[in-house]
DNA sequence: TTTGGCGGCGCG
DNA sequence: AAAGCGCGCCGCCAAA
């Protein structure tokens, strides 16, 4: 081939001035590399502020004659991709080369992307690349890699196990995100219907070094009945046991879970590479098609969702099947590399991560039995609550609302908006604070504070709608029947969070309220025993050891309640509390004495928290209290919240000075947590991330900027907060893995993890045997040695038996156990 | 009719 | 000067 003819195509609205040195900086990194013509779709400038008009793009038209005599042409923006297909819409068109005559068309972003989404950046930078390997080679590079292979026979089938070697991909195509997916809910003349239609898994694919091999399953156009796919599967397990296969997938829980719920089948994942790169920039995207293009200048694949679902011609799928199959196992390679580069972060992966992914397929499999019977009580009671709110509510509600049009409505208590006006316009009650947008806030630390008959309603009205909206209604949904009842099955993000904790949806198992309403619903089926065992105080003994605080140490070394010791401290700074502290310390001394004010506080730390709150149920709140002293002081709060806090949640107004003086006692107390934020800015501004004690780095770019210092001081406070959340959160996963890796399926089922705390049923039998197996866990998982974690400040953990937030310690469990019989 | 931002609130 | 961190999901409402 000759010279290549190249032009590169862009746009110039008026309004977006900025983006002009951006576009030169396109042009001029293309230029570097080819010699090319560059042909503004507007040589003039836009005469409409809110963009190109139609009728400007009719004058560029004759620019598409000129294009046609190109080879290769980069599209940058929206109008010249309009120019040249005749439709808008960038997002989807970008990096998908676009065939027309001889010329290869390839759409990209305008630049000025980056302003508003700075990840864009390397969008752009694979664009540029994609466009450089489309004109090496021709043509669309991958189409030459690619080795597609439908199995349509037997004799295909067969090849393709002796294909099925070393570092395999595994990916399925599925019609629906839910595997357990009975119904849809889909509209009909205004209304929601139930339509059966069942999860089904439309193809199943593997990709080796050579091939990408792919199955079609319920497809229109596959050959094949669901007992001949169940046959070649159960064969494909065999293949992988005999020849010890290497698994490659992305986000392969979704694919593993699926296979197991529709051909019950479990396969090892070895590497998955949507988690290693999580791993190795948790503040990227890292979906498939998005990392492909980054790491490996791959062109935009993606197919509408008919195609992925199987209602399009078979070809069509399997071409997209097959790309997914080749990236990821080419990324495997590519993240492969980096994670050897960086051993810390490669342990993370082999020794949590992984082992964490094969265990959340059957977690997920399993899911959390949900008590139906008090279920319709808990909807029921909630209902009543909502109605009485509602009816109560009745009298302040304005009559004389109507719409744009003149109409009556009627008001609705649950729109912010008619609130705000029915408040602040109509009743005049005073703004006492404003949204992020400005807006008079109707938050329930405002309600509360409104001085007016309507508020207990609205609140009570609030959390009723709430609670049958995120937990009853929430629910239904996603209620599998089983034989033994029906389970919920909780979907969980091991890449959720840029932490490393685990995020949940589908429902969200981790904001469950405690209220023991909703709470209790989560049990166990007849012959099994829910558990839930958390890590005591973890985060702050996990700062304390990172911090190497004395005083806290010294307290968890002798098995002092932190949040208590910050308590009593507080209290004895300004001598408040007077009666309370030493009616509970003569209480408690017993010696029918009262003790000296100092003598008292004494006695209450030795006490502890649980004896006090016995004599005094106020303790409790004393101590809740302290306990968001400690979180928030500890990771950089400041006085001024801390006064908000106090009000909201214990009604108790204390001046700046109090509040101030609250936070100087803090770090009075623990004197060794200042120089620790020390640390942390230090470091973070060195290296641009800091690390947690597993390994895990939290990258915060940030941090080294000077030009924003609100962002600057943000990112500051998460190098402190990252590595304790972080590093806790590792902790309750090595637990669960060795929960599961001691106790089999017939004994354990773990139903999920809750960032301290590890929910799971046990065999009714074996209840006491495994609890006191998992405090030891907890307190030691074997894998902190493995990894070569050692602290000075012990762990330690509680547990209750029992449908969850009702359940109770193993010594009352098994008194009450004994009562029965 | 669908989509996305906002306000609000549940959890650790 | 100003400052806890980390999530998901609902209804509302305006824009597309």
């Amino acid at each position: 081939m000759s010279k290549p003819k190249i032009a590169v195509v862009t746009e110039q609205p008026a309004k977006q001035a900025h983006t002009k040195p951006a576009l030169r900086h396109i042009i001029q990194v293309l230029e570097a590399e080819y010699e090319l013509d560059h042909l503004p779709v507007l040589l003039g400038e836009s005469r409409s502020s809110k963009g190109i008009t139609k009728s400007e793009l009719k004058e560029a038209a004759p620019l598409l004659e000129t294009l046609a005599g190109y080879d290769f042409v980069v599209l940058v923006g929206n109008s010249p991709l309009q120019l040249v297909t005749g439709s808008a819409g960038i997002t989807k068109m970008r990096g998908k080369p676009i065939k027309q005559g001889d010329t290869i068309y390839l759409p990209m972003n305008n630049p000025s992307v980056i302003l508003h989404d700075p990840l864009q950046e390397d969008v752009l930078k694979g664009d540029l690349r994609l466009f450089g390997e489309i004109v090496e080679f021709g043509g669309v590079p991958e189409e030459k890699a690619l080795s597609i292979r439908v199995v349509l026979t037997r004799k295909d089938f067969r090849e393709m196990l002796r294909d099925l070697r070393g570092s395999v991909s595994f990916d399925i195509e599925t019609n629906s995100l839910n595997p357990f997916q009975t119904h849809v809910t889909k509209r009909v003349a205004g209304n929601d219907v139930q339509v059966p239609e069942p999860a089904s898994i439309v193809a199943i694919g593997f990709g080796t070094r050579n091939n990408q091999w792919i199955i079609p399953v319920n497809h229109y156009q596959s050959p094949w009945s669901f007992d001949q796919v169940q046959e070649m599967v159960d064969e494909v397990t065999d293949c992988i046991t005999e020849h010890e296969v290497n698994v490659i997938t992305h986000n392969g829980k979704f694919d593993m879970l699926w296979m197991w719920v529709h051909f019950g089948v479990r396969w090892p994942m070895a590497f998955d590479t949507m988690l290693a790169h999580f791993l190795l920039d948790e503040n990227m995207r890292h979906g498939l098609k998005y990392l492909a293009q980054v790491y490996l200048g791959a062109p935009d694949w993606e197919v509408d969702l008919s195609t992925k679902q199987g209602h399009q011609p078979l070809d069509k799928l399997v071409r997209y099947h097959a790309h997914d199959l080749f990236y990821t196992r080419e990324l495997r390679y590519v993240f492969g590399k980096m994670l050897k580069a960086d051993p810390e972060v490669k342990a993370v992966f082999d020794h949590i991560l992984m082992p964490v992914a094969n265990l959340f397929v059957e977690i997920e499999y399993d899911g959390v039995y949900i008590n139906m019977d008090q279920f319709g009580d808990a909807e029921l009671a909630l209902r009543e609550q909502y109605d009485t709110a509602l009816a109560d509510l009745k009298q302040w509600e304005p009559k004389d609302l109507v719409d744009n049009r003149g109409r009556p409505i009627a008001f609705n208590w649950g729109s912010t908006q008619q609130l705000a006006d029915l408040l602040y316009r109509r009743l005049k009650l005073p703004v006492i604070e404003r949204t992020a947008t400005g807006n008079p806030s109707c938050n329930e630390s405002v309600i509360k504070r409104l001085n007016h008959p309507c508020t207990a309603a609205l609140l009570k009205f609030r959390e009723a709608k709430q609670q049958l909206s995120f937990f009853i209604d929430g629910w239904k949904p996603y209620l599998h029947k089983r034989p033994d009842g029906y389970y919920l099955h909780p979907s969980f993000k091991l890449h959720g969070t840029v932490t490393g904790r685990l995020s949940c949806e589908n429902p969200n198992l981790q904001q469950v309220p405690r209220d023991k309403r909703i709470r209790t619903l989560i049990s166990a089926p007849d012959g099994w025993t829910l558990i839930e065992c958390d890590l005591s105080q973890i985060e702050l003994r996990v700062a304390a050891e990172l911090a190497g605080e004395r005083n806290m140490i010294h307290a968890f070394v002798n098995d002092i309640d932190v949040h208590w010791l910050t308590a009593i401290q507080e209290i004895a700074r300004g001598g408040g509390l007077k009666e309370l502290v030493i009616a509970t310390a003569k209480t408690w001394l017993n010696t029918g004495k009262a003790p000296s004010y100092s003598e008292a506080i004494e006695a209450l730390l030795k006490m502890g928290p649980d004896a006090a709150v016995e004599i005094d149920g106020r303790w409790k709140e004393y101590r809740k209290k302290a306990k968001a002293v400690n979180f928030g002081y500890l990771y950089g709060m400041w006085w001024k919240k801390f006064k908000d806090y106090a009000r909201d949640s214990y009604g108790v107004i204390i001046t700046d000075e109090e509040a101030e003086g609250s936070r100087n006692a803090f770090f009075d107390n623990y004197p060794d947590l200042p120089e620790w934020h020390n640390r942390q800015k230090r470091y973070v501004r060195r290296h641009g991330y800091v690390k947690s004690l597993s390994g895990r780095k939290r990258r915060l770019p940030e941090a080294r900027q000077d030009d924003n210092p609100m962002d600057r001081k943000a990112a500051e406070r998460q190098a402190i907060n990252s590595p304790v959340q972080s590093f806790a959160n590792d902790i309750n996963l090595m637990a669960a893995l060795q929960l599961r890796a001691e106790f089999g399926r017939k004994v354990v089922r773990i139903c999920g993890t809750v960032h301290d705390a590890v929910l799971f049923r046990v065999k009714d039998e074996w209840v006491e045997r495994v609890y006191n197996r998992m405090m030891e866990i907890m307190r030691r998982p074997a894998l902190m040695d493995t990894l070569d974690i050692h602290m000075k400040v012990p762990i330690e953990a509680d547990g209750a038996i029992g449908p969850w937030g009702a359940g109770v310690p193993l010594d009352k469990w098994l008194a009450a156990r004994k009562a029965k019989k």
